[in-house]
DNA sequence: CGCAGCTTTGCAACCGGTTGCAAAACGGTT
DNA sequence: AACCGTTTTGCAACCGGTTGCAAAGCTGCG
């Protein structure tokens, strides 16, 4: 079938082992055989089998990218930018597609099979024990835009959501707004779950303001506008947190159906800043997520742990800042 | 290390091969046997190395999915489509971002290391040369979303875009716009080739109709805007067939801002139906690609090559059709 | 009980590489 | 030329499975 090691020995006229060590670096070889090995090689057409090679080094180079966020568009962005991280130090991205389970155990088996070098959990929803089952079973993990923890037990690399919380109860304050409200994603979310826990927080620090609370089945279009149709229905607030860009986008569309004007009536932050955020006919003021920074901090962890798999864990977070567009007033 | 065949085999008291042949399905092991044996394994919770069988099976399950088409939204459907529809079947996507390259040898030399079963080719830009050095390598190939072609030489699973363009030329006839225009995507794209080629065909025997036509260096919302915008200071056409959603959608803007109304002074048509078309601020006339039809069909024929590696090859190719919204005015 | 015919089992070779170890080759000294 | 210290080389074992083949075990029948 295909040409193999033994191939390129025989039209070389040296052994295997010879075959071996030229195409393995670090290896001892002379340039006499060298030679003559990379001419046989090349005329054959020889490359070495990934697989077998696995097999005795114990390294595949394979990484699982595991996910469950395959409805929102900011993960695009975030695939392109992990793929082409992993190519570009050799190493092979094994997708796997979580969106039904919440259950760990078939990917880690799975992945366990394939004996991939390392896990990239790339998620901002799943709890941090599904990192963690990669880790108990001996498999390097880093959980990418994961719950920070102050012991997390594996690798995270994310953003503070806590903060970022915060930071957009800052901003709703600062720009004058006494009646808020926080329109998340789903309630499971870690994401969600801190993103209003910082929001709520810091709003208490400002007696006067006062907040009410949504959760959505899901970070989706459908979701925001669905919701905020209802909200503009009763009693709405003046300005809304958003716990994810779509949500926003959503909701402005039902502001917008309602006849209503942002920033006019309704004000309007999202989180992420994804792409189309900065669509002229959409123009979202958003906080921005520091994507960029998260796959490639990510990345090295992951490569850092092929190294030294005991690696002290630890939490990776970057700071994120608001973008000022068209969907707040301005500071009053 | 792991726990491996030998380990089982010891503690069931039989021989290695009993214990793989109860994990292999098709082979004969008695009852007793293969009792002991699955005791014996879920005991020290054994798994078969996939890596090591695939050495011996020649079949690792592993399906290179190669793109290109890592900015584009309705890429994050069609992954997760992939995705799934490979796990449901117990095939593992190796993914591929080609985002740069345009040159096949380095992705068949990686996917023939890894000794993937299939590769799927979902681009809807690439030459169809692409997918065929992957055949020539002798590794089953699918073109997903690649371009027709009578004697395709690989399997080409997609649409029609000859037809979709000469569908948008006969959808604006009707309409009665009568000064129409193509904005297409890269000039290099196939996919962009083949809707202006039927959309200026059709539109050829309806003699008094005029068109014009331009292309964008990608299928993104900033060339539509910028395009549309220029084209908006000349002279501009009543209605524009834009090679993509995207585009589209950057299109909508300009017109937006410019003070113009959507179809009032401008008609939009674009194609693939993406989630956002359907978004009520944006409400896109567009041609519906039905991307489950797409993937699923390249799924099965993937597979179908795995037993019949010299299958002959086909083009599937699916119907679309123009799903009616806001952005064309209705029937004259 | 002996034997035919079928099923189950273990041996051993193989898949395509890597690597520890000892022997062979090399280069430089005296 | 003999000797010594380094490289370089090939042998053979191993990684974790699968599988052809022949021997062993079982069943039923005369």
């Amino acid at each position: 079938m295909s040409v193999t090691l033994k191939d390129v020995a025989l039209r070389a006229g040296v052994s295997r082992s010879a075959v071996s060590r030229t195409f393995t670096d670090g290896a001892s070889v002379s340039p006499k055989t060298r030679a003559k090995v990379e001419a046989a090689a090349t005329a054959l057409g020889y490359r070495p089998n990934a697989l077998a090679r696995a097999m005795t080094t114990g390294r595949t180079k394979l990484i699982g990218l595991v996910s469950n966020n395959f409805h929102n568009p900011i993960f695009l962005e975030v695939f392109d930018r992990f793929t082409r991280g992993l190519q570009e130090r050799g190493l092979r991205p094994l997708l796997v597609n979580l969106s039904d389970e919440t259950d760990p155990e078939h990917s880690v088996r799975m992945l366990r099979q394939y004996s991939v070098d390392g896990v990239i959990v790339a998620s901002s929803t799943l709890p941090l024990s599904f990192a963690k089952a990669f880790r108990d079973a001996g498999i390097p993990v880093v959980h990418s835009f994961g719950r920070h923890a102050s012991a997390p037990g594996v690798h995270v690399v994310g953003i503070d959501n806590v903060e970022c919380g915060r930071m957009a109860a800052r901003t709703l304050v600062a720009r004058g707004y006494d009646r808020v409200a926080f329109m998340g994603g789903p309630e499971a979310a870690t994401s969600t779950q801190d993103r209003a826990t910082g929001f709520l927080a810091e709003l208490a620090l400002h007696g006067r303001v006062t907040v009410t609370t949504s959760y959505e089945d899901a970070y989706s279009f459908e979701a925001g506008r669905r919701e905020m149709a209802r909200l503009l229905s009763l009693n709405p607030a003046q300005a809304y947190f958003c716990g994810d860009d779509v949500l926003s986008i959503g909701a402005l569309s039902a502001v917008q159906t309602a006849g209503l004007s942002v920033p006019g009536d309704v004000g309007l932050i999202g989180l992420n800043d994804m792409e189309m955020a900065r669509w002229q006919n959409i123009n979202l003021t958003t906080i921005h997520q520091p994507i960029a920074q998260i796959t490639r901090a990510s990345i090295e962890l992951v490569e850092e742990m092929l190294e030294d798999r005991d690696r002290y864990p630890e939490a990776r977070l970057f700071a994120c800042h608001v973008v000022d567009r068209g969907t707040l007033r301005g500071l009053s």
